[in-house]
Formats: structure tokens, C-alpha cells, sequence
DNA sequence: TTTTTAAAATAACACTGTTATCTTAACGAC
DNA sequence: GTCGTTAAGATAACAGTGTTATTTTAAAAA
């Protein structure tokens, strides 16, 4: 009789070691020096035996990429469920984004920098299940943004939906210019104290979308 | 008698062509694609001849970034030339940013969003005196921002100086936000009209800095 | 011990940037 | 025409990359 297959449960483990160790590699060495070589060498196999486990490298940095959206859906929300009021819930989650771009830029930039292939790219390829977690894990972390946002503005309607998509990609866009120019230290060429501006700036996307709403209720 | 070198201008010439040749490849194949060994071949000679013209690949990528901020330069001043009144000179800015950022993808990548070396890591190498002239080109671009806006704001001194700066940089996120994330198709897979939500973005950082000026000017 | 088979290893392919070494070719002097 | 000199380019190699076909190893039961 043959030799018994790992359990689940073991290969679900070895894929765990596996993906610890790329994170690490590239926490410590840059996304840029990962390789599957290096990978193996660390957990003293040989680079074909992650193959086993990971159909190809483009599968490790999606897994990178559902964990990392899990990391920042978590941090959004503890950040924020601590309040009621939605404007101190905005301002939890625009300093617990910042806090996940700029204490994990090698999570973030995996996850939003780098122009890896997107969920259409891997349409009909074996990994397309697992792109699909990965865009339903981000769009995840966007709703923690809509969902205040749109309890926030009094509209209604088709016209309500617009805007407050417009205001979300808004926050998300302006906040990524903040983390991308400070983790790619652009920045810190041109400024001479970059936390200030960070927190300078973050307030003035409160006060904006404060002064909007005010703007609304005045009629 | 030895072989009479090469003149000053064809050696100027060949390096023209190499970097021609490797714009052309980030062009058609993305950065990721581009290599010496590819340069070479497109140039029918083998690789280790681009390493007369060239220390290193990096030298390449550096003449790259100062080619595109003397493109990007060139842009600016000739969308805010016509233009008198500062308002309009800046509204003409924001467009010029935003069409330089999303026609040339592949020069704004490696300009602002690829993780290459900055200028203090070249500080001490053979590519130092390089790497200064690409920055100097960079804050040259920056310059044309702090112009307009120093003299829309009525400010003085100190105070004066540090807020335009903010206003400044603060421009240059949002725009990197807006360009980076539509670049990286990421708008796409939120929004269905990403051409709307950009001229709709860029009128609200206009509209936005008209109304701080208004606020100084009503006291 | 033999058979079966899962897991891992070996060897290879086609790439990458880069360097030490070798060849080629142009030139003026003899 | 041959010689040394020297610049430009080519060859071969090193250490690295992702990936795959093939082979070995080892465990388990008959």
C-alpha cells in the first residue's frame, strides 16, 4: 500500500510556513529580493519542493496580498468601533490607514503600489478562486469607508450613491498619495518635517468632508 | 599610432540611442521587461557594449528620470504659459500633471512610484554628480507649483513660506493619488466612469484652493 | 521483501546584471 | 607591409531568477 498523503491540516501548515517566510524575506530584505530559492533555502528544502504547495510565485503574493487586506480590515475596524460619533469613526479610520501604509509598507505596496496583475488577469487561469478572495477582501476594506460616509451625508437616492463613492475613492485616493510619497521618501527630499504634514493634512480631509456635510445641512 | 577614440559627439550619440532604445522597450514592455541584454540585442550588439556607454543600469534608469522631469517640465510651462491670471495658470498645472502622469505611464513609474535609489544613496558612488542633476530637475518641476501659489497667497515671511509649501505638496499627493491609482487600474475596479471622477477631483482642488485665498482675503 | 505512491531532490532551460578576459580593427611609425 | 598601441566590441563566465521534466527517497501495507 501506498504512502499515506498529508492531512489537510499539514499542508495547510506547510503553506502557512511557507508564506511566513516570504513575508519575512521581504520585511526584511524587500519584496524586490524575494525569490522561491530564497524561500526554500530558509525552511531547508529546495526551491521545486514550494511548488508542491504554491502553484507559482504569482499565488504567494496574492495570499500576501488576502492577508494584508485582512490585517487592514481588522485594523479599520478596531480603530473605529470604539466610537459612535462618525465623525471621530472617519478620523479613527483615516489615522488607521495611515498607521497600516506607513508601519507596513511592504504589505502595502504588494497590496496597492506594485503593478502586479489584477482579478481580470487571472480570469480562466487556476488561480482565479483565489483573485476573487483577494478583490472581495479589498472591496471589504472600502465598504468600512462607505458605510459611515453615507450615514453621514443627508442625500438620497441614485444621487446619494454617486456622491458618496466620489467622497470614499476621495479619502482613498488622497490618503495613498500620502503613503506612497512617504514610503517611497520623495517626501522627506522636499520636506523637512514629514509627520507634521501628515497630520496637517489628515485633519484637512476631516474638516473637508465636516465643512461638505455642514454645507448640506445648512441646505 | 594608437585607434583615434571616439569623438565627444558620437559617444553622445550612441548613449542617445541606448537610451532611445530602452525608452522604447519600457514602452512596449513595461519596465519590468526592459534589460541590457535586450537594449543590446534591439541595437545589434551584445550586452556588455552598452557597459562602454553606461556604468551600470542604473545610470540608465537615472537618464530616464531626467529626461521625463525635463518632459514634465516642458509640459507645465507650456499648458501655464498662456495663461495670465493664477487660477487659470494653476487649473493648467493640475491638467498638465494629471495628462503627463496617465499618457506617459511608464516615465511616471519610474519617476515617482518604482522603489529605485534616491539621490542619497548614490551620495559617494561613481553616478553621484547624475543622480544630483535628476534632483535638481525634480525640485525645478516642484518650483513651478510654489511660484503661482506664493503669489496667489497673501501671506508674508515665515508663516508665507511654510504654507504655500504645505499647499504645494499638497497638490502634488493628491495628484500623485489620482494618477498612481488610476495607473495601477485599481480605479477601475471601483468606480465605472474614472475619467468623470478625475475632472471632478481636480475641480475640487482647484475650487478648494480658491476658497483658503478667499478666506484670507475676507480677513 | 516487494509494491505503490507521495514528497522531495536533481538537473536543466531560458532568463537577469555584471565582470575579466580576449579579439578585432584602426591608426601612425618604421 | 609590419609593428606596437589602443579603443571598441565580443566571449565566456558567475551568481542569481522562475519554472518544469525527470528521478530519487521514503513511508506504509500486503
Amino acid at each position: 500500500m501506498p504512502k499515506a498523503p498529508m492531512s489537510k491540516e499539514e499542508i495547510e501548515n506547510t503553506r502557512g510556513r511557507i508564506l511566513d517566510t516570504a513575508l519575512n524575506i521581504i520585511i526584511e530584505e524587500g519584496f524586490n529580493n524575494l525569490s522561491v530559492r530564497k524561500i526554500a533555502s530558509r525552511l531547508d528544502v529546495t526551491a521545486t519542493t514550494i511548488y508542491n504547495y504554491y502553484t507559482n510565485k504569482d499565488e504567494i503574493n496574492l495570499m500576501i496580498r488576502i492577508r494584508g487586506f485582512e490585517k487592514l480590515y481588522d485594523l479599520l475596524t478596531k480603530h473605529s468601533a470604539p466610537f459612535n460619533d462618525i465623525e471621530d469613526k472617519l478620523k479613527a479610520m483615516v489615522r488607521a490607514y495611515i498607521e497600516f501604509g506607513l508601519t507596513n509598507p511592504s504589505y502595502y505596496d504588494i497590496m496597492f503600489n506594485l503593478h502586479t496583475p489584477k482579478y481580470l488577469d487571472y480570469v480562466g487561469t487556476e488561480i482565479e478562486p483565489l483573485a476573487h478572495t483577494e478583490k472581495q477582501n479589498a472591496l471589504k476594506c472600502l465598504s468600512l469607508f462607505i458605510e459611515p460616509i453615507g450615514a453621514y451625508i443627508p442625500l438620497k437616492g441614485k444621487k446619494k450613491d454617486h456622491f458618496v463613492l466620489y467622497q470614499v475613492v476621495k479619502f482613498w485616493s488622497d490618503l495613498h498619495g500620502i503613503i506612497t510619497l512617504t514610503n517611497s521618501r520623495l517626501f522627506h527630499e522636499v520636506l523637512d518635517d514629514v509627520d507634521s504634514f501628515i497630520k496637517e493634512r489628515s485633519s484637512d480631509m476631516i474638516e473637508n468632508i465636516i465643512k461638505i456635510k455642514e454645507s448640506f445641512d445648512d441646505g
